[in-house]
DNA sequence: GAATATAGTTAGCTATGCTAACTAATTTGT
DNA sequence: ACAAATTAGTTAGCATAGCTAACTATATTC
């Protein structure tokens, strides 16, 4: 996806500077996840059940609802993912007894094998493409990294 | 999705300072993206017509080959792309006089007027939240985007 | 002119997203 | 206590987007 020079939005509080950052930021996103999803093939699980899975791994047992939330997606759509996960044998499911309502979804051990290797490979291609970097700019990098990421933490 | 430390491969050629950067730029990517794709919605196309509409828009009619090409396609998927923005005349089809087996995209007036206001909304809420950064952070996020950009042109 | 190669399409599979309508369980309100 | 409302999750049905395999039609090569 090309990169158009930022429309001339001189009138609005939005200064033209971020509008540059905020639209060179969004398309380097698209590309770099575009090339990094290739790795996720080797995986055998398409991005959504290997991310729904990577919350259960870092961050504990969910309920369905919790999982939909920190997936941002709606209970239908992470219901099937998790039906998927549980279809290979990557996460367990059982009854929460404070409310039969509620499941407790729990990555399995052969769930978090999994997608510790996935993400090691993942993470080794960009890392390996990172390596490119002088120890300047990787400095850099991981310094503006960190900004988003507090950015994202405290999203409006 | 959380974010891990990383794992310990020290053995590698990779170092961990690699990794690390690594890690938290590749999440960081999905979820910043996670979050602008929202704004698409209101264009009403999807976001694989988007982004090859905004090829056509920023680097002219293509064929469907090269269109495949440029968004890392098959062509059976970019088939159906170009057939869905077709149907909405957002793309023009023409023949090629030159050999009838090839087509020509380009993208209407309509494709482009909605491209650029669809572009202009996801931009400009990306950067209403990049607004909260101080002018430094700013700045840094600014050089780590085009060092981002440089890396991608030439990724191996 | 026959064989081969190239451009695109069609058919059919999987995965991921949605909304609307449903079931089952819990909580609330009288 | 029990009817009403809320909450958790599922099911059905739709659209988009990715793939491979097999097809048609046109160009190229031998």
């Amino acid at each position: 996806m090309p990169r158009p020079s930022p429309s001339s939005n001189q009138h609005s509080s939005i200064n033209n500077d971020v509008l540059t950052v905020a639209d060179r930021l969004h398309s380097a996103a698209i590309h770099l996840l575009r090339r990094v999803r290739k790795q996720d093939i080797a995986t055998g699980e398409g991005p959504a059940r290997l991310s729904a899975l990577s919350v259960l791994v870092f961050a504990g047992p969910k309920t369905l609802k919790e999982l939909a939330a920190a997936e941002q997606v709606k209970p239908p759509t992470m219901s099937r993912i998790v039906a998927g996960l549980a279809r290979s044998r990557l996460v367990e499911i059982t009854e929460d007894r404070e409310d039969a309502r509620r499941m407790r979804i729990a990555a399995t051990p052969k769930g978090t094998r999994l997608l510790q290797k996935g993400r090691e490979m993942r993470i080794a291609y960009l890392a390996s493409q990172l390596e490119r970097l002088t120890p300047d700019e990787l400095s850099q990098l991981g310094e503006a990294v960190e900004i988003l990421g507090r950015l994202l933490q405290n999203w409006c």
